[in-house]
DNA sequence: TTGTATGCAAATTATTTGCACTCTC
DNA sequence: GAGAGTGCAAATAATTTGCATACAA
């Protein structure tokens, strides 16, 4: 029988990592949750186990190695699993987030490489559109 | 005549803002530059005139009014001028990145707002693609 | 066993806040 | 003139670094 921290441990050593308690919590917590999340965040759900310079340290890892992607909404940083293909409306004024989904990466990411010589790749991507939501907008 | 500093002042203006040094400077060295920038890279550039401080308050203000936007392209916050339209393609080992263009904007966000009804509009967005450039893929 | 990975403490850097003063409108 | 905007000093929070120990392979 082949449990859940079996598939994660795999996954971790594909991407050339030992599987240690650390980076197996914060894998499964990313995983787990179709949001994007902020370093304190990540570190309070694990922090019974893991020390949150280990968090620090396994998501920028992580990052380098395309496992999530970082990107900013305007409250600071946040790590989502690369996997999870959704993306974000953000309201400007008051930072509320709505995901949305969208089909057109697969053209979007072989056009970019045909733009570019310099890259052999494209492995994920974060995509945040920026607009008003209804409350605010009526404000203005 | 219409110096460059009306127009800035009359954009300024029309977002609601005073024309004041402070964000004539940031808005005219954003919008010179054709690439995301960090608050200390930004300061660096007005120092002799505008604090630090004033920066990050400059820099909040002009991202909640949709003039600017943010990002996180791996080192930290960055931000550029909104209507600056293009998108970048970043090699998540080393961070190179590189311009990409794209034509399928408008599209995407009328199906964005079509998708969620707490959303009134869409007024610009950021693109960030992640994979592996030649040198780092080859090194692989 | 053998390095890699972790935890803890401490240093550094980034960001926010309070308040008196200044300048735009 | 009135109120928004700024600079400076100081507080807080985020991130990084060093090093001794622990653990996966």
């Amino acid at each position: 029988m082949v449990s859940g921290r079996d598939i994660l441990s795999a996954e971790l050593h594909r991407a050339g990592f030992r599987a240690t308690l650390p980076r197996l919590m914060v894998l499964a917590f990313l995983k787990n949750t179709q949001y994007p999340l902020s370093i304190l965040h990540i570190a309070k759900a694990v922090r019974k186990n893991v020390d949150q310079v280990t968090v620090y340290r396994v998501v920028e890892a992580f990052s380098k190695a395309g496992l999530i992607r970082q990107s900013d909404l305007g409250e600071g940083r946040v790590y989502e699993y690369a996997v999870h293909e959704h993306h974000h409306l953000i309201c400007t004024q008051c930072r509320k987030v709505a995901d949305i989904g969208c089909s057109d990466f697969p053209r979007i990411a072989r056009n970019a490489l045909k733009q570019t010589r310099g890259f052999a790749e494209v492995k994920s991507h974060s995509l945040e559109l920026f607009g008003l939501c209804r409350p605010c907008a009526a404000k203005a």
